[in-house]
Formats: structure tokens, C-alpha cells, sequence
DNA sequence: CCGACAACCTGTGAGC
DNA sequence: TGCTCACAGGTTGTCG
């Protein structure tokens, strides 16, 4: 599902929506998502003003203020493997729910945001606004797109790894945000092999590796992020960046750089997808 | 601590 | 047409 550009493609279109605005109505139509939707969620969040929407790794933040309960917090959302938020700005007609739309958003001044998940590995909780970072976001690692994602700090967290560096690559403690398709995208503009051991990756390597990981998170967030499946952005139209691949999902075809025909293995049970003469 | 794998759940496409 | 199997973008827990 939606990896780090999906879920800041679906930050943008909501943060210039729903911004300022309260929390009217919250409906739950299934509550058996990750973790359960909390039962109480409809009277924690009736009235409370959506301060900021925030995205922290693949967790989309509403911060909301006190709205006449004891203090303010954040809802935190996860699309997981087949989430997406669809979203109908003020006056526009509803269609019907579909299928798998297990949750709605209504806002004061009319929006309406829809939670979709075929597959229920999505999540929505509330954390209440406490001194501790949320027990769900404390053990991130850097956001890639930050300037503390550098070369010389990602050497240190790969120190010590023998496992392929695609797989360090998808650790959320080494780095956020980077999932299936974005990990074999990387590795190809960095020209790495998937199946080098992370800890032998040498400081230049490690340097091409982030501008690569940065670059190809970049232009995916600028292409509308990828739909393979469900995902959707929130006016309900289809990312373009799967089209852009250089490697996923292109087994047998001819490599974009080179010609070679891209090749196919599995590591941690996910498929990787890598060109064996531009990527060393 | 590290790494590999199963599990969570539904839908889809391939092959028979 | 229909059955079975493999596989799909994530995360977490368990086992070796």
C-alpha cells in the first residue's frame, strides 16, 4: 500500500481542506481494523478544531485542540496495506458508501473524509497531547526527506547489519517511509545490488544512497505517489509514479538505463526487483 | 541484538 | 463457470 508519498500526497489535499475546522460528526461502520477503533472515538472527537495534519513516516496526524474536552491530541491514521482517505470538499453530491468505507469525517463546514481499507490493516487511534511522544511513533527512525537523514548517520545505524541492505532499507528504525517499491527504486538509482549486506556498504555508497532514496521519494510525491491496487488519492483518482518505475514490477522487461532485462527475487518474503548490470 | 518468517485480512488473477 | 493457489503497497510478534 501506500508508502511515504502516498500518505503525503493525502496530507497535502487534506491539510488545505480541513484545516481550522471541527470535527462535527465521527461514524465508525467497522471498528476491526490493526487495532480496533477505539469505541468511545465519536465523543472523544465531536467538537475539537483540526489545529495542524501532519504526516509522521506513513502515519497521517490530526492535531486537534480541546474543543470543550479536558485537553487536545492527535488522531493518528495508517492506511496500511490498502487504505485510502477519499475526500468531498463542502457541497459536492455523496455517493453512496462502497464497500470497505468503514469510516467518515464530518466537518463543520460541510467536508466530508472517507476511510477505505479491503484489507483492515489500517488503524485509527487517538493519543492524547502528553509530554511522551505517542507509543506508536516513538521508535521512528529519521524522516528521509529531513536533513538528519545523512549519509554519516545512516552508516551508523546500518553498522553491524549483515542482512541486504533492501531489507535494512524497509526497517522503520533505520529510516521511515520507505516500503516495497520505493526500497527496489532506490537501490536502482543508487546502483546497489538489493542483496549486499548493509554493513558493507562504504561511506560514498551509503551518500549515493540517500540522495537516491530522497530523489526517488521526491518525484514520486510530485507524480501523485503510485496505484497499484487501492490505493487512490483523495479526490479518487490514480497516482502516476507506477508508471515511472524503473524497476518495480518490470521482471523480463528491458532496464529504462541499460536494456538488460530486469530481474526477480525474493527477500523477507517481498518481491525485489533489480537490473544486474546497472546496479552493483 | 539480529534476521527470517508467519500472521493479520480481502481481493484478484492465473491455471486447471 | 468454479475451484485453488499465489500474491499484493505494512507492521508486529515469535522463534532460532
Amino acid at each position: 500500500m501506500p508508502e511515504l508519498p502516498e500518505v503525503e500526497v493525502t496530507a497535502r489535499s487534506l491539510r488545505s481542506v480541513i484545516t481550522g475546522h471541527c470535527i462535527e460528526a465521527f461514524r465508525c461502520f467497522d471498528r476491526r481494523l490493526r487495532q480496533p477503533v477505539p469505541a468511545g472515538l465519536s465523543k472523544t472527537l465531536a467538537g475539537r478544531r483540526v489545529v495542524e495534519v501532519r504526516r509522521r513516516a506513513k502515519y497521517l496526524l490530526l492535531d486537534c485542540d480541546a474543543g470543550g474536552h479536558k485537553s487536545g491530541g492527535t488522531l493518528i491514521l495508517h492506511l496500511g496495506m490498502s487504505g485510502s482517505l477519499r475526500l468531498f470538499p463542502p457541497g459536492v453530491a455523496l455517493p453512496p458508501r462502497r464497500k470497505h468505507d468503514h469510516l467518515e469525517f464530518l466537518f463543520d463546514h460541510g467536508a466530508l473524509v472517507r476511510y477505505h481499507d479491503p484489507r483492515r490493516f489500517g488503524l485509527c487511534v487517538w493519543a492524547p497531547a502528553t509530554d511522551e511522544t505517542p507509543p506508536l511513533l516513538a521508535e521512528l527512525g529519521p524522516e528521509p526527506l529531513d536533513d538528519a537523514f545523512q549519509a554519516e548517520s545512516l552508516r551508523q545505524a546500518l553498522h553491524g547489519r549483515t542482512a541486504p541492505i533492501k531489507n535494512a532499507l524497509m526497517d522503520a528504525r533505520v529510516v521511515v517511509g520507505v516500503g516495497n517499491i520505493y526500497a527496489s527504486e532506490a537501490l536502482f538509482r543508487a546502483g546497489i545490488r538489493p542483496a549486499t549486506p548493509a554493513c558493507r556498504l562504504g561511506l560514498v555508497r551509503v551518500a549515493r544512497l540517500v540522495d537516491a532514496v530522497r530523489a526517488t521519494l521526491e518525484d514520486a510525491i510530485a507524480a501523485g505517489g503510485s496505484s497499484l491496487r487501492d490505493y487512490a488519492k483523495t479526490d479518487g483518482s490514480d497516482g502516476w509514479f507506477q508508471n515511472d518505475c524503473f524497476v518495480y514490477g518490470r521482471a523480463g522487461e528491458p532496464c529504462r538505463r541499460c536494456g538488460a532485462p530486469i530481474q526477480q527475487l525474493r527477500q523477507a518474503g517481498r518481491a525485489t526487483f533489480y537490473c544486474k548490470r546497472c546496479q552493483r
